[in-house]
RNA sequence: GGGCCCUUAGCUCAGUUGGUUAGAGCACUGCGUUUACACCGCAGGUGUCAUCGGUUCGAGUCCGGUAGGGCCCA
């Protein structure tokens, strides 16, 4: 009964206490029923479950948050469901390290496994010391894993108070993702935007699988050039009048053996005779020519460079160009393949190809180095140089180029037209910040290729088809099986061939399944599918899709919010979302990123549990979206000291008003006391020019709230909160308190002042717009008060309405600031606020005297003057003229 | 090499279409146990708006250059 208003209010332990209390009401269940228009339908980031969260999801996620409170309080039924991203590589590293396995799918699976260890801490154990699996007893400890981080984070999630609809959690990996992933596959395939090509790609060589344009990132790293002779063949010499050999620069002379040609720019002069002419490679024979190609740079080295089967994408660009033939040397584990390519024919350079098989790049040039020396064709020392090597953005070694077959989807990387549609699709969405858009914009222009989205991994989604097998044995790339769409998720390993059976697996004239899995981007694009239920809810696609908003972090606009672009664009022809809110970067004190590696990041769950979820929550806020931010707990303490302001205040506008008196009683008598309350006509001047300035707060709020600038909203609303609290609290509270002795319970249903009804009502009137106002930063202590009070929840409340009071807002600033001027007299004579002032002489601007003159009575209540005069004058400071003091 | 963002008080940041004397919080100092709050209140000082030049009656704001920082792409 009396424990409903704490005597003693905290912001401590409300997080749970909540969270129990909407779990348990719903009330940010979806309603099914609502139609397009009433829906606000957001598309979370589906956090990466292998990962840790740290501070940066903490903000960002909050920056969600207070736009679905803020729609849902508009009237919006939100639609806000949170996935789990456990598909892909990330998770496949993280079981290994954690179970010390690994996965070997020529196993068979083992029912009665149990792993060598659990919890290992993150250090990448040893290839050679983790255990080989079977496929389906890796998959199954990913799942394993995955299902318990995911209950780790959905417990800071609720914790932080984020107002997702928890019955609509998703994992990329579930069933029903892969279902959809292999469905928008399939429809790709059947409409000519999704193909297999036999091609270089870039591959690591320590994942074993290959990696698309998106992945990669360029890494300086130290190398060196070494000095290469070759020497001419007959009619190089000829053509050029000497036998002097041709040199050339490279850091990769490992790769010699896979040399097809040299290549020179056409305009360069000190080559140009010997185009079409032919060298020969040292160490191993070969005779190959020499060729123009305007991509070659006259300034780098000799000017002249060796062209392999591929050091790099200039070399793919010049074999596809020039026509030129292929001598791959490297292997899918990244070691030297152990026949030499065919072109490798003399007894000399079958003996140098064969000290290289089977050797890593590293070693392999380190032995070559030393044949090239001792063969006398390296010119001088290796040149140390620092060069961009290209690198998958999670691998530890640099990436190679190896042929293979592999999966593409069409992205407008080789496609004008579709490149243009994309473009234009991005001018459609509403990007917060706008300066966003040029990041989608520089990569769909900048974009060299399809996007590849096979991955030779094994968690994650399969890419459903399978190849016949002609009477040879041999698969029919290019006749590929597919499943019907209702049969899904299918996979192919494991699963027959529609119209085949087992037996037939690997048989001539029978099939094969697909190996290969999807990238993980080939599903998290399909975010929009997946929560609307494109594939088996129509009902709710049809309300919810397109999206309203898709919030996220600026590293990500290439991969998740392009990729998810370009399939809505390919499946129905619209963008999947109106919005898109881009969050900025968590700087630590240095001004740095906060990442893992750098060792500095905070627990999230610390924080909160520090700080209380209000605070942190106020810390986000206060950043604005696509701005970075400092870690800084400095103004956590300020979100927590505006959070227990929050509730004080209302614990005093509650008591003075009476409603705590009959809150005490039971709920329904404080909501009636309330009611009663606030029906008294507000009639004094300092009580209407607070409602009127509030009406103004509201307004600003709700029109910053209304283009994503929740930073101005929460400012403009806090700003005045304070003054509320500092100045009209102080002002009106002797009015309202309407003589009641020190400790007296005030009956909100007796007779009493009409000045002092005007002050309680407009307190009580004030405090729920307050409420309400914070309520999307602030769910916690907003719901406490809500609770002592109100039925129901305050983020099921209306968004307040600017109310229109007919007076002038300018009353509260002066009082306010007249009350100041008495209090700094106090202030600097040393003395107690409540010092009694006899007569006060008060120096105002003379357009304030009006104004203090309308709230004269609080002004000398608050101040403690028996007497006092305003007068005007020319100082616009506010200055007390001949205070006296009396004791 | 191309692009984007940033530089305002010791710190973190506002500053709207150019318009009086550039603001807030934190931190700091002094005072004060006032019937909401000591997780508190009141009062107080704080600036070469990175820098150079231009446009303008007027520039923190617009334009150009330079320096520094961050990020993306090659």
């Amino acid at each position: 009964m009396t424990s409903r208003i704490p005597d003693k209010a905290t912001v401590d332990g409300l997080e749970d206490r909540w969270n129990d209390a909407w779990e348990a009401s719903g009330i940010y269940r979806f309603d099914e029923s609502a139609t397009r228009d009433q829906v606000y339908s957001i598309d979370t980031p589906p956090p990466t479950v292998s990962g840790s969260l740290h501070v940066g999801h903490v903000f960002s996620y909050t920056h969600t948050d207070v736009i679905a409170r803020y729609q849902r309080m508009r009237g919006r039924e939100v639609f806000y469901p949170m996935g789990w991203d456990d598909n892909g590589l990330p998770t496949e590293r993280r079981v290994q390290n954690y179970y010390g396995v690994r996965c070997d799918p020529t196993l068979h699976y083992d029912p009665d496994f149990t792993p060598p260890f659990e919890g290992g801490d993150g250090h990448s154990a040893r290839a050679a010391d983790q255990v080989p699996i079977s496929r389906r007893n890796f998959v199954e400890l990913c799942e394993e894993l995955t299902d318990a981080d995911e209950k780790q984070f959905e417990a800071l999630w609720r914790h932080l108070g984020l107002s997702v609809d928890w019955s609509r959690t998703y994992q990329t990996i579930s069933p029903s993702s892969q279902a959809v992933a292999q469905q928008a596959f399939l429809r790709a395939l059947a409409r000519g935007e999704c193909y297999q090509a036999e091609a270089p790609t870039l591959w690591d060589v320590t994942f074993r699988t290959a990696v698309a344009q998106a992945e990669l990132e360029d890494r300086d790293r130290p190398g060196a050039y070494h000095r290469l002779a070759f020497a001419k063949a007959a009619d190089a010499a000829a053509a050029s009048g000497s036998d002097h050999p041709v040199h050339i620069e490279t850091t990769r002379p490992e790769l010699l053996p896979a040399c097809v040609a040299l290549v020179a720019h056409p305009d360069d002069e000190r080559y140009k005779p010997l185009f079409g002419t032919s060298v020969v490679t040292p160490l191993f024979d070969v005779e190959v020519p020499i060729v123009a190609h305007h991509l070659a740079s006259p300034n780098k080295g000799s000017g002249i460079a060796m062209i392999c089967t591929f050091g790099d994408i200039t070399d793919v660009t010049w074999w596809r160009e020039l026509s030129l033939p292929t001598r791959p040397v490297l292997g899918w584990d990244g070691r030297f393949l152990a026949e030499a390519p065919e072109a490798i024919a003399s007894d000399g350079g079958v003996a140098a190809y064969a000290e290289l098989a089977g050797k890593t790049v590293f070693s392999a040039q380190q032995r070559i180095v030393e044949m090239l020396s001792e063969a006398g064709v390296m010119e001088g020392e290796p040149k140390p140089t620092q060069h961009p090597v290209k690198f998958f953005e999670k691998g530890d070694k640099p990436l190679e180029i190896v042929t293979t077959r592999q999966w593409y989807i069409k992205n407008g990387g080789r496609d004008a037209d579709l490149n243009a549609d994309l473009v234009a699709r991005g001018a459609e969405l509403r990007f917060e910040p706008d300066f966003m858009r040029v990041r989608y914009e520089n990569w769909v222009k900048g974009l060299t290729g399809d996007w590849l989205i096979s991955r030779q991994r094994f968690f994650g989604v399969p890419i459903p088809v399978w190849y016949p097998l002609d009477a040879e044995g041999n698969p029919v790339w290019d006749a590929p099986i597919v499943p019907s769409e209702a049969s899904l998720p299918v996979d192919p390993s494991a699963e027959s061939a529609p119209g085949f059976d087992e037996s037939q697996r690997g048989v001539p004239s029978g099939f094969i399944g697909e190996k290969d899995i999807m990238d993980t981007w080939a599903t998290s694009s399909l975010t929009p599918q997946i929560v609307c239920g494109w594939r088996d809810n129509p009902d709710l696609f049809a309300r919810t899709f397109p999206m309203d908003l898709r919030p996220q972090g600026q590293d990500i606009i290439r991969t998740w919010l392009f990729s998810t672009v370009v399939r809505s664009h390919a499946e129905h022809g619209t963008l999947p979302w109106k919005n898109a809110a881009i969050s900025g970067w968590i700087l630590d004190p240095d001004r740095k990123k906060m990442s893992k590696s750098k060792g500095n990041v905070v627990t999230p769950m610390g924080l909160l549990e520090t700080h209380g979820s209000d605070a942190v929550r106020y810390w986000a806020a206060s950043a604005r979206l696509g701005t970075d931010a400092a870690f800084d707990e400095g103004q956590m303490k300020v979100g927590r000291r505006l959070a227990m302001k929050v509730l004080n205040v209302s614990k005093f506008v509650l008591g003075a008003s009476g409603i705590s008196t009959a809150a005490a009683d039971s709920l329904d008598a404080g909501v009636g006391a309330a009611a009663h309350v606030t029906a008294a006509p507000v009639t004094e001047a300092l009580d209407l020019a607070m409602l009127a300035g509030l009406a103004d707060v509201v307004a600003g709020a709700t029109a910053a709230l209304d283009t994503y600038d929740h930073t101005r909203a929460l400012e403009v609303a806090e700003t005045y909160f304070w003054t509320f609290c500092d100045d009209y609290v102080e002002l009106v509270k002797e009015r309202a308190y309407d003589g009641a002795a020190l400790g007296e319970p005030i009956d909100p249903f007796a007779p009493c002042s009409p000045a002092a009804a005007s002050a309680r009502s407009a307190l009580t009137q004030a405090l729920e717009v307050f409420l309400r106002l914070f309520a999307p930063v602030l769910p916690f202590a907003t719901e406490e008060v809500w609770s002592w009070f109100r039925e129901g929840s305050v983020h099921r409340a209306h968004w307040p309405s600017p109310v229109r009071v007919e007076a002038d807002p300018r009353v509260l600033a002066a009082a306010g600031t007249a009350l100041a001027a008495l209090r700094k007299v106090k202030s600097e004579a040393k003395v107690s606020q409540r010092t009694e002032l006899t007569s006060v002489q008060l120096s105002l601007p003379a357009g304030a005297v009006m104004l203090v003159e309308a709230a004269r009575s609080d002004v000398m209540a608050a101040g403690r003057a028996r007497e006092l005069t305003l007068v005007g004058a020319d100082t616009d400071a506010t200055v007390a003229e001949a205070p006296v003091l009396a004791l």
